[in-house]
DNA sequence: ACATTGAGCGTACACGTGTTAGCTAAAATA
DNA sequence: TATTTTAGCTAACACGTGTACGCTCAATGT
């Protein structure tokens, strides 16, 4: 039971997926990937997919999973630098940015997948950006003393906000990102501001 | 010069956009639209496509100028029962989700090709929903004495939580949209009073 | 040492695809 | 009325696709 065996069919099975990765960069999403083009990068024959993958859906939900781990590993690093210092937000927003910029295909995928046709895909990606959700609500129930609702609301649509505005700037250049990122950065202030008021108008009515 | 081979012609167009969105309906996306399918649908044989569109992707531009005309009609419908009274923010909140609940396979579209793969068509979606941003924009300042900077702020924030939820609304069930509906017009609320305390606060620090 | 497993391969098949070329017949034009 | 235009057709093409089958041969298990 030494694995060498083992060892070779998981990096076989990398190779599998960094292809697939590959070949969405170039021009076309998920659903126009072919089985054989992500065999004949990877270095394999056709059939010899089947080996590691039932489906192209399955290799699918591995890429989704592939890039939900990367943006949650980004994404606790960022907390990393909001402990010793720094506004939250900006270092939240700067930090998701860069990994738009730096894994776009993978970000993509999630986009395209998060409304696209597969039931499956959408439930998958929408686990990963709830799990992003939900550790913003706690952050903000625990360090800003929110109550559970209005943290969910707010948590909810500052996910919303910065979510979107990753996608537009996929697009963008570098200039451009910068811009979209203050903008950003601004308008999650705003959402603070308001939930901020509502929990005033809260207290002010009991 | 009686147009009844122009008429003809157009009505046979129709016929091929509208069997193009029955198979969005069905279960692939726009990427794997196919052709041959669409004509056979349309009751057409495959080579007259071309009579039509010089492309699958000519074919798919027409869909999102069909779709985002529809979602600019309904909007604006929206606008006359503000007019008539009620809340401007629950009235067109309410407008959107029943426009993804019944129109569900354009608005699918929409949201796939505004990140999807071709850049034509990111263009073309992200043009329908600056139009929609730019309306918002007026009204803000025209009707709220917001400035034009702030009101930009405001409306990019709301337009991308309604559409996000907008998304989320395509799987949901009648209950469940209806509370993500009320959930979205909290959180607009919350945007709205958090841009009201950003422009107070301008104020006094001038 | 021997038997079993299994990753990867080559061949082959049936099928759907986009697109070209050339025809027909009805509408438009002169 | 005679001519031109053109929406739609059929036939045919070359090609890429997913997948079934059976083989090899090195890593494993006994």
């Amino acid at each position: 039971m030494s694995g060498i065996r083992a060892k070779q069919k998981e990096k076989t099975r990398r190779l599998l997926i960094e292809a697939a990765m590959n070949q969405l960069s170039a021009e076309h999403g998920y659903a126009s990937l072919s089985l054989r083009e992500v065999a004949r990068e990877a270095g394999i024959a056709p059939t010899s997919f089947y080996r590691h993958f039932q489906n192209m859906e399955e290799l699918g939900l591995s890429l989704v999973d592939e890039g939900g781990l990367a943006l949650r590993q980004l994404l606790r690093q960022s907390r990393l630098q909001i402990a010793r210092g720094g506004s939250i937000i900006r270092s939240s927003v700067t930090t998701f940015m860069a990994f738009v910029a730096n894994q776009t295909p993978l970000f993509r995928l999630l986009l395209q997948e998060k409304s696209g046709n597969s039931r499956a895909f959408r439930l998958a990606v929408q686990r990963e950006v709830d799990h992003f959700t939900a550790e913003l609500v706690d952050y903000l129930v625990a360090e800003q003393q929110y109550s559970r609702e209005l943290a969910e609301l707010q948590a909810d649509a500052i996910v919303r906000i910065v979510f979107s505005a990753g996608a537009d700037a996929i697009d963008a250049d570098n200039p451009e990102r910068e811009r979209l990122t203050e903008h950003t950065i601004a308008q999650v202030r705003m959402v603070a501001r308001g939930a901020d008021a509502t929990r005033q108008l809260g207290k002010t009515i009991k």
